[in-house]
DNA sequence: TTACAACAGTTGCATTGGCAAGTAAACTGA
DNA sequence: TCAGTTTACTTGCCAATGCAACTGTTGTAA
């Protein structure tokens, strides 16, 4: 068979990605967030709340690949479980604002050292240059994607 | 607050990974499957098989990262499309072997075109060697993930 | 051999997820 | 100023997913 015609899975970028991407995710939810009953993706939103404070449902959705609607429901369930605060905002009545509650707040504390070491755990024995060449790499990939949606 | 409290997402390996494999599997998705009625999942299935031949279920789901009931009921939907066959593998009866069809093939030989094209546009400005490097060390993590799963 | 464990696959069940349609608020511009 | 559009979010519906339990097969070791 012609070779443009074969894909080798091994050297194609998407599948790499992909494979890391899953084997993190299974990692960290069997080793971290089952014990707390949280999925992978309560751990995003409450990761990205985290990193940039309060923010409405759809930027969070932005930041965490998770649909909107999909997102909706999940923010009830966090609230629920009061890791999360949601309200209408002041200035756009349309928004609604999230944040982390204290408990929500505590809980993220006590799971990034642990997120953390998952990253070290997965990049042992690569130089600190070449993950920073890694990083740039994937950065850049994701703003070539942005075009249209 | 103090600093190792606080996850700097931009600069998180796994975030910036799931981002990235998000980002092209929308892209994919929107451009290219949904006009084949293809989802991604059944995209990386048919790769698969196209990239390694003949497979038992089992190695499917782990090159795809699927899990073993959800491929079960995903082999049976593209069976039941005739893009792939499925059939008891002869030298060990609780084994199923899964392989392409004629139509299967057809079918991946024209996507792969297109993926490859999609791989282009994201890696677009990156230099030949920083490829390279991330990814070695994509192949890397995935390999310092493999201890227990 | 034969009991027991490990393996490959399938299915039942409950949860989750995404799309499309719906609600409500805030712009837009003529 | 008000009709039409866009924006933010929610919900109904159904497909897809994941876990656990189950069936059947193969391997193991006494």
């Amino acid at each position: 068979m012609t070779d443009h015609l074969r894909l080798d899975l091994d050297d194609y970028l998407p599948y790499l990605v992909h494979r890391v991407g899953s084997a993190l995710a299974a990692r960290f939810t069997a080793e971290t967030l089952a014990r707390h009953d949280l999925s992978i993706a309560m751990w995003r939103v409450l990761a990205a709340l985290s990193a940039n404070g309060e923010q409405r449902q759809i930027d969070l959705a932005a930041m965490t690949s998770i649909d909107v609607s999909t997102l909706s429901r999940l923010v009830t369930r966090l609230v629920r479980r009061r890791l999360a605060i949601r309200r209408r905002s002041k200035s756009n009545s349309r928004e609604v604002v999230v944040q982390l509650s204290p408990a929500g707040r505590a809980l993220v504390e006590r799971l990034i050292p642990v997120a953390r070491n998952l990253e070290d755990t997965a990049i042992a024995g690569v130089s600190r240059k070449d993950l920073a060449v890694a990083k740039r790499l994937l950065r850049r990939m994701h703003g070539n994607m942005a075009g249209q949606p």
